[in-house]
DNA sequence: CTGTGATTTTTGTTGCAACATAATGAAGCG
DNA sequence: CGCTTCATTATGTTGCAACAAAAATCACAG
C-alpha cells in the first residue's frame, strides 16, 4: 500500500520505529478488527504480555490510543474500550461532515482518468467482499476508499485529524452488526462519488461523501438502538 | 466557572493527575508563551531537568505534543519547535475554519443576555490589555473569547479538537509580532459575533468568527513573509 | 439475601540504568 | 576550499523494579 507519499509530506523527516508504535498499531487494529468489545478493560500489563513488548511501550500504546478517545478512561486505574453512545456518535459525525466534507471538496479537483480507474477498483473490491459476505473485509475497502480520495486533497494535516474519527467509530462499529452495517446504503453514494471526481466537480463530490457519512450514521444509530441488550 | 458539566459530558470520569500531565501543562504553556523560538530542540533530558522530573514523564509530555503537532520531528532523535510555514498555516486555517465554523454555529442558538453580557466582559478585558500594550494578556482573552463561544456549542469534542490548532499556530505566532497582531483587526469581528450570539443568528455568529479567523490568517501570513532573517 | 467494610490483589506511574543509534565535530581527501 | 569519512558525544527508547493507590474480593453483620 503506496501510502508513504502521503505520509511523508505531513511529516517531511519520519520518527524513528519505535517499539510503542508497533504496540500502537497493533492495537489499534484490534480495536478496529473489534477484538476488544466494548466495556472491555485494558491493563498496561496484559496489553505488554499480548504484545511481547515491556511496559512502557504497551503504556505509551493506551496512553496515545487515550487521547486519541479510541479508549476512554472510566476510573484512574481503568480504561476501557468505549460504548457507542449516541450523543457522542451525533457529534463525531458532525465532525466528520465538516473534516471529510472540506477533504472531498479539495480532492473534487484533482480528479484524473487514473484516480477513477483506482477507485473502480476499490469499488470492485467492496462489491466483492460483500458478495462473498466477507463484511470486515468490505468495511476495509470502505475505508480505503474514503481515504482514497481524501488524500487527494494533499491536506495531510486534516488526514491526520480524520483518522481517529474512524478509529473512534470504527471499534463499537464493527463490534455491532457488521455483517449488514455496508450491504445496503454503500454503493450508490460510491458510485455518485467516483462520477463526481470524474467531472472534477468537488461540489457534487462533497455531497456524495456528505450523503455516505449521513447515511452510514443512520445505520449505525438504528444498529445502536435496536441492541439495548444482547 | 461552571464549565465542569461540559468537562464531564465529555470524560465522565477524570484520569488521575500525573507527572506527565503536568510537564505537559508546563512545557504547552512554554510553548504558548513563545519561551522557546521556532527552531529550538528539545531534548527529554533537558525538559526533565528543567521540569524537575525524571525522564519518563518528561519523554509523555514531549510526545504527546508531538503527538498534537506542537513539536516536529526534524530527525530520528531531534524534535524541535517547528517554523511557520505558510502551507502548514493554510492548511491550519482552512481546518479552523470548518472546525470552529462549525462549533460557531452551534453555538449561536445558545444565546442569553448573560452570555452576552459575559462576552462584552471578555472583550473589555481585550480592550483594555491592548490599550495599555499588554499584548500577551491580549491573545490570551482573545483565546478566552472564541474558546468562550465553542464551549456554548456543547460538544465536547469538537473542543478538544479546536485546541491542539490554536496550539500549533500559537507557538509560533507569539514568537512573531505580538505586539501588534491583535490590535488591528480583532474588535470589530468581536463585536459582530457579539451582536449575532444576542440575536441567536447562528449563521452570523458563524460569519463573523470566520471573518475573524481569515483577518488572523493574513495578518499571520503578512508578519511572516515581510520576516525573512530577523 | 443484601449492604458494608476491611483485606488482598491488581495496576499505573515513576525513576533509572543499559543499549542502540543518530547527531555532532574533527580530520583527511579531492 | 568544500566534501566525505570516521570517531566521539549525546539522546531516545526500552525494560524493569519499587511504590502508591485504586479495584476487586471476601467476610460478616443486618
Amino acid at each position: 500500500m503506496p501510502e508513504s507519499s502521503v505520509a511523508e509530506a505531513a511529516a517531511p523527516a519520519r520518527p524513528p520505529v519505535r517499539l510503542g508504535d508497533i504496540a500502537y498499531e497493533k492495537l489499534k487494529e484490534s480495536l478496529i478488527r473489534g477484538t476488544y468489545r466494548p466495556g472491555h478493560k485494558l491493563t498496561v500489563r496484559a496489553a505488554a504480555d499480548a504484545l511481547g513488548v515491556s511496559s512502557t511501550p504497551a503504556r505509551d500504546a493506551i496512553n496515545r490510543l487515550v487521547l486519541e478517545g479510541a479508549l476512554v478512561y472510566t476510573g484512574p486505574k481503568t480504561v476501557i474500550v468505549p460504548h457507542l453512545d449516541s450523543q457522542i456518535l451525533e457529534e463525531i459525525t458532525l465532525i466528520r461532515l465538516a473534516l471529510e466534507g472540506l477533504a472531498a471538496e479539495r480532492a473534487g479537483s484533482e480528479g484524473t482518468q487514473t484516480i477513477v480507474a483506482e477507485l473502480e477498483a476499490i469499488q470492485a473490491l467492496i462489491d466483492a467482499a460483500l458478495d462473498e459476505a466477507r463484511y470486515a473485509d468490505a468495511l476495509w475497502h470502505n475505508k480505503e476508499f474514503h481515504f482514497f480520495i481524501y488524500r487527494l486533497a494533499g491536506l495531510p494535516h486534516l488526514l491526520g485529524m480524520i483518522e481517529p474519527l474512524w478509529l473512534r467509530i470504527g471499534a463499537s462499529f464493527n463490534d455491532l452488526y457488521p455483517e449488514f452495517a455496508l450491504a445496503k446504503y454503500g454503493v450508490h453514494n460510491h458510485r455518485a462519488a467516483i462520477e463526481a471526481i470524474g467531472e472534477r466537480d468537488g461540489s457534487s463530490l462533497r455531497a456524495a461523501i456528505e450523503s455516505d457519512i449521513r447515511d452510514g450514521f443512520r445505520q449505525l444509530k438504528r444498529a445502536k438502538t435496536a441492541d439495548h441488550q444482547p
